[in-house]
DNA sequence: CGTTTGTGAGACACTACGTCTTTACAAGTT
DNA sequence: AACTTGTAAAGACGTAGTGTCTCACAAACG
């Protein structure tokens, strides 16, 4: 059973960072923000990310100009969701709740955040369905 | 940059799933519920697992019996929360409570989750530092 | 003893990941 | 057009993780 592929892995999540940020950057803007040094296979290596990247639908890349000019295709939010999923498929068979619990258990969060989080359950309640 | 090694693997997190259920188990146990069909082999592979696992102080080996006997080193909770931190670490800073947020934005929680979580929340408000 | 079962150490194949090399190509300059 | 510069695309490569397997040894049991 061979290990299954890292949805998005650490120089891939690199370089997103970069593209939620800044929504837009060619390749030379990545490499400057990444690499200081700048080489030739560095440049090469944001390349072959980047191109990982859109096959996984993580980034769009606009073909159009000259260089290409790359967004996110995915934004933090999402891929915050996604791991989430992962996580609960693997230990708490798919549901998100056992989640939250230890979330709220672990203390970590600030009184301030605990108030968001009420108003946001308060939101769910009145409305289920209005809150996608 | 090496990528970094994923704290339990799939195949070291089914063992610790019989485990956690089990709370003690020798290796032929684990064999006959993982791989029905139980070759040598298998059990070379449950032994290696579980080795990789107890170096992670992930299971304890009680070498005082014959054979063997393994209990879980950390709980399932535990491990939910590690995972978490990570998925935090990785796209929020460390900050644990964008990830609430989004856990309940996406809906997937049931009303009654929300009540459990409002009572959390309120013991929570009330005696932060009791709520470990 | 000899048989059976568990243990331990290591070899192995396969894949993933990040990097690097190379070649082809587009645009600007003279 | 030839040259220069920077990009695109394809692929090779080294390292490491993962699950599996082989084999030698140790412990119990008849």
């Amino acid at each position: 059973m061979p290990r299954k592929a890292q949805d998005v892995t650490d120089a891939e999540l690199a370089i997103l960072q970069v593209l939620w940020e800044k929504k837009r950057a060619t390749v030379r803007d990545l490499v400057g923000r990444l690499y200081p040094t700048g080489t030739t296979s560095d440049l090469a290596t944001v390349q072959k990310l980047l191109k990982r990247l859109e096959s996984k639908d993580c980034v769009v890349r606009d073909r159009s100009g000259w260089p290409h000019v790359f967004e996110p295709g995915i934004e933090r939010d999402e891929l915050i969701v996604r791991r989430l999923q992962n996580t609960a498929d693997a230990l708490c068979g798919g549901s998100l709740s056992p989640l939250l619990t230890n979330l709220v258990k672990t203390g970590n969060v600030t009184s301030d955040e605990v108030d968001r989080l009420r108003n946001l359950l308060d939101s769910f309640e009145s409305a289920p369905e209005a809150a996608e």
